[in-house]
DNA sequence: ATACATTTGTACCAATCATTTCAAAAAGCT
DNA sequence: AGCTTTTTGAAATGATTGGTACAAATGTAT
């Protein structure tokens, strides 16, 4: 009996998460969304809510986006440590595919929001964990199969790569040169060989 | 003949910082401003100018400071390679003092308005450039005098370096514990020696 | 003391903000 | 076709935005 929605919600949210990802939460005006997007008012506050709900609806989709970023990385990988440089590479194609440079969504939205939002805080702190998880995992599989070195202790690594790639997206907002961004990648694996 | 400011111009442009710093730039209001500083809101445009013309200037006045915390590194170090590692302290010190855990006023701005204030950019992309001069710099010095290796160019350990520094201060906006981020720093500085 | 330049306080501006209201239009179900 | 539920469109909400106007207050120099 109900009326379905004529649009595509994917399509939309994509379409949100790139204004959002381009001009942040406070950047970014409802008039604005309403313009890119296409959609009535009324309709993005019925089926989606209000603006902090668009954003934390958006960054979720991010963050597992990202997440598939690194699984793709995993399943393309013959060992651990082939699978940390893959998802090295995996944001760097990702970064130069993006003309805009935005950097990454989750370190926009921490610069931006970590202090103010305590909901986006807890979306970032559960991300890093999990990323953290994955990168701890990945360098202990790496030492046991010695394609690792074990100069430290998986944790310490996790923490060592999960700062190189925030480094990297940040690096990349304003460096679009391959060469030298491959050139990051290339020492701070080197540091795991 | 004139009478003279009765405020103190750079607790003022402190303050002011403070808030841009914790709220970003589209989240402060010119409100916000005039609550905290005290200031009238005549004062405060016709000392400092509009809105962005005070962004500018406290990040500008950030940017300098930063480059005295670079400076303060070199001073008290025996050689290049600690030098750097002095960097990284310095930043370390600085980011367990704020409690707010405000991050880095550059990258902040880099995340937030790079793409939509040219003239932050500008800012950001000269702060970069030096950066990277300074780095490259000590890294050749280092070399030189034996106490970095020659694995990598000095432009290529600019950017490593670089890199590891602005992954740092992202990381510092969610981690705290001064073991974890010592360790960060610990895997960074062995990669040079 | 008087003249003068600047700062200050108050009030105000139009524009924009996020959000809501509500009737009209549209589509699925019987 | 007719009923029902939802999506729409347009308008309007009150609050807040960045910025300005202008007279009063203030301090300096003569």
């Amino acid at each position: 009996m109900p009326r379905t929605e004529v649009f595509n919600r994917d399509l939309i949210l994509s379409q949100v998460r790139d204004i959002f990802w381009n001009k942040g939460f406070n950047g970014t005006s409802m008039r604005d969304l309403v313009e890119t997007t296409g959609l009535n008012r009324s309709s993005l506050y019925n089926s989606f809510g209000n603006k902090q709900c668009l954003y934390e609806l958006v960054l979720k989709k991010y963050q597992e986006d990202n997440s598939l970023l690194f699984q793709d990385a995993l399943i393309r990988a013959d060992n651990p440590r082939q699978a940390i440089r893959n998802i090295f590479e995996n944001i760097l194609d990702n970064m130069l595919q993006d003309t805009k440079q935005k950097g990454c969504f989750i370190l926009n939205s921490k610069a931006e929001l970590s202090r103010s939002e305590p909901s986006i805080r807890v979306l970032l702190e559960k991300n890093e964990a999990s990323e953290l998880k994955l990168l701890k995992n990945l360098v202990k599989e790496g030492q046991d199969h010695e394609v690792i070195n074990i100069e430290n202790a998986p944790e310490e690594y996790a923490y060592y790569l999960y700062n190189a790639f925030q480094g990297f997206r940040m690096t990349g907002i304003l460096v679009n040169d391959r060469a030298k961004l491959q050139n990051i990648i290339n020492i701070n694996m080197k540091k795991l060989s």
